[in-house]
DNA sequence: TAGATGACTAATA
DNA sequence: CTATTAGCCATCT
């Protein structure tokens, strides 16, 4: 189970007030091509209130559907929480939040 | 044990 | 911009 690990690890180091893609973290922990994984890692969640699943979305800045911690609604009303703010489509600018290594 | 599934991404057309 | 395809690997059935 070092895979999902190394995700957790990774998320866990997102600064307040940025966010991260699945791509990313996938390619941080020398998976490129798991992005998936990196969503299995999420969605089972095994940290929760540990893990900040909250401000990790897909490569468009839009929120996960199926939200662990209790639908998008309440993912995005976090992210705000912590200055994270979103466009008309309801997507975070990526330019601006996303977290760079 | 094998096959299908999934909070995804990148490349190609 | 959209559609399709392949790749990844832990779980579920």
């Amino acid at each position: 189970m070092g895979f999902f690990e190394e995700v957790y690890e990774a998320v866990k180091n997102i600064p307040k007030g940025k966010v991260s893609t699945y791509g990313q973290i996938a390619k941080l922990i020398g998976r490129p091509r798991s992005a998936k994984v990196v969503g299995w890692a999420l969605h089972s969640n095994p940290y929760f209130g540990v893990v900040p699943c909250h401000r990790v979305v897909n490569r468009k800045g839009e929120l996960s559907g199926g939200f662990a911690f209790g639908g998008s609604e309440i993912q995005k009303k976090m992210l705000e929480q912590e200055g994270i703010a979103f466009d008309n489509m309801g997507t975070i600018n990526l330019e601006k939040y996303l977290w760079k290594f």
